[in-house]
DNA sequence: CGGTGATTTCAGAAATTTCTGAAATTACCA
DNA sequence: TGGTAATTTCAGAAATTTCTGAAATCACCG
């Protein structure tokens, strides 16, 4: 059984299909999510089914998948009896929820292991400098989260004027810049 | 065949083994640039045999593929015809490397796909609100990309303190706000 | 309840990826 | 040029992941 799908829609699914596995999720995950973004209803297993020609069970554990990553809604119509799915209308939305759930499964657990092995003592000197490179990999990650943590507590607003303002972020550094590393020189890092 | 590392260095490169699977490279090549990154001198393939206790044709393997993703530099000791392999040292540079290679291989290809489809003549309503969604997509990709070109342009020195800044950025963007949003509510993104 | 349709589970089949050993290739030296 | 050590290639073996169909479960309705 082949795919039945407007060209253009076709070209996409397929292209998120093949992405999928260089993104951690496998083919059909893919496809389903990509049918569901471009789709103008929420759609229902069975016509999931119809458009890839995948079987049934499939739909079911993919759709399951990307519960897990919360990226597809559960919708139900009145009078239907059947789940029906759609994936979030606002890109940013799925953007954060792309972001949060790679961190969870990507990051978050390379800095707990870091962090168990940086507590032990080190029995020679392979295992003290081993340490070592691992503690500047565990303070970079660290930074990179604390960043990540701030910059997600902004409203959309705010976060797409700070991308827009992208080439010009430099410039504001530039001025910023010697402010925050007078106060750096002054008193380590007081926050207020 | 099994390894043969102390404790604090095989539980790094057991972790980066099964992280790798998640990160889009395998078992064995996650193992292999554990290895390497908390070495404190560069390692030939034989040694990277004996410590891991797999065969060598897969750390041949594991190493060109390491090669392809920029992440270990090949290193020659004089009067030794054996080929040496590292990690950069600084940190910073592995990480850029890494944002380089992952954006080369998971968003360009999206990137240049969505712009082929949206160049295309929908030929119904299904597709013509499909290629919205798509533009979407697009639109926001773009936007995530020529910040990152922005940023990556920046010294490590600019980069570490626009991360430092972190919190902070929030109460600069207020202020900065309401230059640019005036600014874009008189004449469109008129930029300079 | 008992029936009906939607959904999930799960054991094994199919497909894909990873890994190996043996053979081929490469690079250097005498 | 021939010899030797290092490395790569590659066909098939092993392991892993994905997918399916059949059976089980669930949820609602009369």
């Amino acid at each position: 059984m082949s795919m039945n799908l407007p060209p253009l829609v076709q070209s996409f699914v397929l292209h998120f299909g093949e992405m999928g596995s260089r993104w951690g999720i496998n083919r059909t995950v893919g496809q389903i999510y990509a049918l569901l973004y471009v789709s103008p209803e929420p759609l229902c297993a069975d016509e999931i089914v119809a458009a890839l020609g995948i079987s049934r069970s499939n739909v079911s554990m993919g759709l399951r998948e990307l519960q897990a990553w919360s990226l597809v809604l559960l919708k139900h119509l009145p009078g239907d009896r059947r789940d029906f799915f759609t994936t979030p209308d606002d890109i940013w939305v799925i953007l954060r929820t792309l972001a949060e759930e790679r961190k969870k499964r990507e990051v978050d657990p390379t800095l707990s292991v870091l962090r168990e092995i940086l507590i032990e003592q080190p029995a020679s000197d392979i295992e003290r400098h081993a340490q070592q490179r691992m503690a500047e990999m565990h303070s970079m990650i660290e930074r990179l989260t604390n960043w990540y943590d701030d910059v997600k507590q902004l409203d959309q607003e705010r976060l797409a004027s700070l991308l827009t303002l992208g080439s010009r972020v430099t410039k504001l550094l530039e001025t910023t810049d010697r402010i925050v590393s007078l106060g750096r020189k002054r008193r380590p890092a007081t926050r207020d």
